[in-house]
RNA sequence: GGAGAGGUGGCAGAGCGGUUUAAUGCAGCGGUCUUGAAAACCGCAGAAGGUGAUGAAUCUUCCGGGAGUUCGAAUCUCCCCCUCUCCUCCA
């Protein structure tokens, strides 16, 4: 296809050199009435003809919404990289490391949200009155450690190196299919038919297109952004799964981390990257794991991506709580994101990597759950005590 | 929401149907001069894509976006978007 869509490229283009050709002979000439008379016949004969060949190229190109090349290569993900391993499903995934080591409990720990409601700290059923199902509102402490969170996880991120960004949370669609998202989340997003924007579902989405159709100068790399936000997740296909409780809610708050890098330095990136999303597990002293997804679960515009899972008492397992990303040129070849290596040197395409650092309610719900006390009160972690300026959250 | 003004190369800013391969200035790069620098002077300079060897060369497209008029459009027509100023409303 892209051998067809050349070839009428070259002679839409052959025939215009002429026709310009043309063109300029007649700004040239002293009498231009006459001479344009003259060349009229063959100026109209080399109008046919690209007209023709345009037709013929624009059925194939990638501008072209109809194109079948451009849906081949729309509907193309990234391509993996070699240290991914293969697999065939999420049971597949490999841990790679991980810390620290559950809590032998001498009672039955509870779920977040039966613990949130004796606290008077979470209450879904006036979410509920309010937006339906997935909805939560928090309370007194509960409000006051998810805000404990976020300002933790923002002074971290500054210290190791990301400049803070508040960006819009509707973005176009444009941004949207420059991200890839459009195929990744595509049924899952909230949109606003009339001015046709959307409710980003994450931060990546703002925080990668920010220097979208830029050239930046190779000293300017890395760049590493940080954004506190909320997400908006239809969640269609995940209906019955994790209904109650905090994990899957249609709006949630997440700071997200995110860098743009030169090729060669993307993997080091993402494992700094994941390195620093990790250390504020290990700073709430929550045992974690990190798993390197496989290739049947890397998501569609990604090379490589670690998992990190947090443990759930409640649910004697470990859960996602942040997903880190290398997605190499793929979203810079759509956003085109490039960089010069010297001030003379082409245009090349920058490398993006996404991770979150971290998922607030999903800390949240895992600080909850593992500081929860015999007598339903939960323990600060101490890293969070300066800013809610208590060591525990007690039973009202 | 109403009214007006405007969108030109990294920036500023001309051009308003055909020697525009977009003037000029600043910033940038190279050179002359200089022990070195500054100043002055001279020259080169953008992006995307096609053919081609990632060379040389050459062609196409790009003056907010799209469509149109014309042999020929930055320049004329229509639609859209954005920015600024004033009014209105408002956290």
């Amino acid at each position: 296809m892209d051998t067809q869509y050349r070839s009428a490229l070259t002679a839409v283009e052959t025939a215009k050199a002429e026709k310009n050709r043309l063109s300029a002979e007649i700004g040239k000439a002293a009498d231009k009435a006459a001479a344009a008379r003259e060349l009229r016949p063959q100026i109209e004969q080399l109008s046919q003809r690209i007209e023709a060949a345009q037709t013929q190229a624009h059925e194939l190109s990638v501008e072209n919404p109809d194109s079948p090349l451009r849906e081949l290569l729309t509907q193309s993900p990234n391509v993996l990289d070699d240290s991914v391993p293969d697999g065939k499903d999420e049971s597949d995934n490999i841990v790679v490391r991980g810390a620290g080591t559950p809590r032998e409990f001498d009672f039955e720990p509870l779920p977040h949200w039966e613990l949130g409601e004796r606290l008077g700290i979470l209450d879904f059923e006036r979410a509920a009155k309010l937006s339906g199902s997935r909805f939560s509102v928090l309370r007194g402490d509960g409000a006051r450690l998810s805000r404990a969170i976020v300002q933790f996880f923002l002074e971290r991120a500054q210290r190791s190196g990301y400049v803070e960004v508040a960006p819009p949370l509707l973005v176009s669609r444009q941004t949207m299919w420059n991200t890839g998202q459009l195929t990744k989340f595509a049924d899952a997003m909230f949109q606003d038919q009339g001015a046709d924007l959307f409710m980003i579902p994450t931060a990546e989405v703002p925080l990668t297109a920010l220097h979208g159709d830029e050239i930046l100068n190779a000293e300017d790399l890395p760049l590493q952004y940080a954004a506190y936000t909320p997400c908006f997740r239809k969640e269609a296909g995940a209906a019955g799964k994790d209904t109650r409780g905090l994990v899957r809610q249609h709006q949630f708050e997440k700071v997200e981390l995110v860098w743009l890098t030169a090729p060669e330095q993307s993997f080091d990136a993402l494992e700094q990257l994941t390195r620093h999303a990790e250390s504020l597990l290990a700073a709430l002293e929550l045992p974690y794991r990190v798993v390197s997804l496989c290739s049947a679960d890397v998501g569609f515009n990604a090379a490589k991506t670690y998992d990190l899972e947090v443990w759930l008492p409640s649910a004697s397992t470990y859960r996602e709580i942040s997903s880190c990303s290398n997605c190499t040129d793929f979203q810079a070849r759509r956003s085109a994101i490039r960089f010069r290596r010297e001030p003379k040197s082409k245009p090349e395409l920058v490398h993006t990597l996404n991770g979150s650092g971290l998922a607030v309610g999903r800390t949240l719900l895992a600080v909850m759950e593992n500081y929860q006390q015999a007598d339903g009160s939960i323990r600060v972690p101490a890293v969070l005590q300066k800013y809610l300026g208590t060591d525990v959250i007690p039973r009202s």
